[in-house]
DNA sequence: GTATGTGAAGTTATTCACAGCG
DNA sequence: CGCTGTGAATAACTTCACATAC
């Protein structure tokens, strides 16, 4: 399956994944007052070909000069306007636990355009607590918090047994992309997208090659 | 690139990155008392085919019963023991901002085999410092507990331009996996694993496909 | 009947290699 | 001469479809 909708060619998810990559090189690049880039020096942070760059970007048009390379600030923007990341995006978090805490005082998801602008739980006793820049609300207020600020992508962080139902409120409400760091499957309707987050499938995956490597390899 | 160095045939990185999210559902549906499981129904809660799940199983042996599926604590256990983590990880963590301190109030990756047993940062005024299990101790006191409780994997949530090196200092103190949360790429040698986490691009995914997304698809 | 395990087929993604441009 | 953009070739992954076993 690939993913995109729109109406010229289908994009290849695994694609997608790596613009976000370059755009974190290019973010570091661009704050080191690098003005150029060619596609060798972005396959290197990524860990892929230079010609596997050229072709995810050329799947959206022309943006180097040949012989030359790319210019970082011009490409920032170009990968901004592909991901949709040039407006703001109003983000709401649901399960106010450690995590939500992180991530509310996390100042890159502003900076990248994606402003956190409610947070919400069940829990009595944490409700009405300031959490870096906004304060805990009760679950039943998140409707109305997502009609006003127009939220459409949302971060779940509720314990894995109520993230089913937590999801489908988030649904109801309007939310067409949730960021799910319960380990639980969601069934939603087709047009609310999920990205599962699993931080400890990360370790597992490094278990796995720190297991498999021997000597030598 | 296929990430096994082991002895049979190559596996898969697709296939490994599933087996963490068998895992998951498994760990639910052991928690509901579930005792067998299809492959059908696994694939369902991943969103691939069921074949797709066989043959990720069969990657490593026969575990199922024809004609009645899978027994669900067994297939736990087998999955941990191709992952690794049926004996316990001990891992480290740099950089002891909110997020280290999310991860380390965090229960799940000791249920899973992961334990957090030390933390880490050069800023004075969090050494000393409390957090969950763990007390913030100084970068220079790493090594000393790396080689102490035989540490082989790291999480490094240090600032970008930090992360590179930290990361170094990580390897020359014998880690062997990093789990990166700097928005940084990492050169280290080939021993050196490195599982590149950036929650950024989760949302950029979904505003993505959000974006692109047009009525009636 | 039900569900696995697996060759064969099909699809998707990556890499090669070079024409074309600066 | 360097580096992009891209058709063609290759490699990787997924799905089909069915023999096999319960």
């Amino acid at each position: 399956m690939t993913s995109s909708g729109g109406l010229g060619g289908a994009i290849p998810d695994p694609s997608v994944r790596r613009l976000s990559a370059y755009l974190r090189h290019l973010e570091n690049l661009a704050a080191s007052g690098v003005k150029r880039v060619s596609s060798r020096q972005l396959a290197e942070y990524v860990k892929g070909g230079d010609a596997q760059v050229r072709r995810d970007l050329a799947l959206f048009g022309q943006f180097g000069r040949r012989g030359v390379g790319y210019d970082v600030e011009d490409l920032i923007q170009v990968i901004r306007t592909i991901l949709g990341t040039r407006a703001q995006w109003n983000v709401v978090v649901v399960g106010a636990g450690q995590l939500c805490q992180a991530l509310l005082r996390y100042r890159g998801f502003k900076e990248r355009g994606f402003a956190l602008v409610g947070a919400f739980d069940t829990d009595p006793r944490k409700i009405g607590t300031q959490c870096g820049p906004v304060t805990i609300r009760h679950i039943d207020a998140m409707e109305d918090i997502i009609r006003k600020h127009e939220v459409r992508l949302a971060i779940l962080t509720v314990p894995a047994q109520a993230a089913q139902q937590t999801a489908e409120k988030l649904a109801a409400a309007g939310i067409e992309g949730i960021m799910n760091f319960a380990g639980a499957g969601l069934s939603l309707p087709p047009h609310v997208h999920v990205s599962q987050v699993d931080l400890t499938a990360h370790l597992e995956q490094l278990s796995f090659l720190v297991s498999s490597t021997r000597a030598g390899q």
